[in-house]
DNA sequence: TGCCTCTATTTGTCCGGACATATTTTCATT
DNA sequence: AATGAAAATATGTCCGGACAAATAGAGGCA
């Protein structure tokens, strides 16, 4: 009869209330006594259906203040998960990063057009690719204050994975952006492609804990040699 | 001194203790009550460290068969949360789907071209923009159990929300590939774009949960009119 | 009015116990 | 040896209680 436990019944009711408008975005829900009280179930019981809320990100607790409602649907339908950068750069594992050029980012470079300083930032050019295929050409720009030397980064997949385990600044947040762009001359010769042939060019900006960016990266990618995939997968929420 | 309580103590040296290779992935843990007794706490705060450890997916837990470890590390490292399927397409919220041809999959049309048999699918052409700004030309298959009317479409801001609205199948999973493509004259002409600039090519598989595709799209966006942008987030694992 | 302190309230942590349930192991039976 | 019943065991659910910590709100004070 009562095959579901009483906390995920009483879960799935607030659920149901916070959903059809019972509760709005900004109300208070129940305290743990009056649900204790209407529904007579202990404190443990009431506190593990409001955990189940809680993770779900329906809502927020504070002491005193008590459970507010925080969405009113669950916030996030599907995620992509990562297991680590190399996951975003999507080369092969094997694929290695060619280090043409590394120094102080010159004034009219890669830092200009991002609307930054050039003193503080330290601009690499380099090829990434197995073997003799090339699969990207990348320019990047690394704050100063946690810039690896070459060696650190060419004995890491990513230079983000290089400052990670040479300064401790993990990425907290990574803005990338996507477009489509048709090879010039220059960089499709070194690239090994047809001049006017189409190319994927992804930027990447890496933030740290404080929102402060420290790693920024722009890559060509030959359109006929890389596609960029990505699965989503739909959160259980029961 | 002792600011963080016991039991996120507790599961701070049982990760340790994963991390180091105390405990291999295989591994059975401590129980719950030998975990009382080494630590001198109750069962009740032994089994909130172990809820830490399996909602970081570190471990599962079994009755009888114990706690087993699942991954040495926490599987995934970043995350990227979509609030629905529109911002997987990522148009202006006010952009819509002009349908310019929606019938029958012809035999050699784009169900060939993936592989699929013309029989079972439905094929729409249509561009997407907001007003006279075209910004994407797209090509989609929908399976013809689950194809929605023009109308039905139209009323939607994206095919995979009709489908949801009208036949209650819910996209499980959704693949993404993006490409890069140079423009002929015939799509140029279509886009408003010049003949050999650069598009973004955009493929999406809409599969159910039984893992069956449903619903296929291919859309071209000039590449002066359209970015796409993702950001990616640490999971907080404290 | 503005600032401060104090209090009451609500959630967070932790303890103790009990029974349920699933699953492995053991052992008796065939 | 194969099968099946029973026991043992680890986690899941639920109850009761107690104190701690944070903080919104009330009230007092300048």
């Amino acid at each position: 009869m009562t095959a579901t436990p009483r906390y995920q019944q009483i879960a799935q009711m607030l659920r149901a209330a916070i959903a059809n408008g019972t509760y709005k975005v900004g109300d208070l829900l129940p305290t743990e006594q009056e649900l204790c009280a209407t529904h007579e179930i202990s404190r443990h019981t009431a506190r593990d259906a409001l955990r189940l809320l809680t993770e779900a990100g329906l809502v927020t607790r504070k002491r005193r203040a008590g459970t507010v409602v925080a969405a009113a649907t669950p916030p996030t339908v599907f995620v992509q998960p990562l297991g680590g950068f190399q996951d975003l750069l999507q080369y092969a594992r094997d694929a290695r990063l060619k280090i043409l050029a590394y120094g102080p980012a010159p004034a009219d470079g890669f830092a200009r057009e991002l609307g930054l300083d050039p003193g503080g930032w330290r601009e690499l050019r380099g090829q990434r690719g197995t073997g003799t295929a090339t699969v990207g050409l990348t320019r990047v720009l690394v704050r100063t204050d946690c810039a690896p030397t070459q060696a650190e980064i060419e004995e890491r997949p990513t230079i983000a994975d290089a400052i990670e385990a040479r300064y401790g600044i993990a990425a907290a947040r990574i803005d990338q952006q996507i477009s489509a762009m048709v090879l010039d001359g220059q960089v499709a010769s070194l690239l090994g492609s047809e001049p006017g042939s189409a190319a994927l060019l992804t930027r990447r900006f890496y933030h740290d804990g404080h929102g402060a960016l420290f790693l920024a990266s722009e890559s060509a990618h030959p359109a006929d040699r890389f596609v960029y995939s990505m699965s989503f997968n739909r959160e259980r929420s029961e």
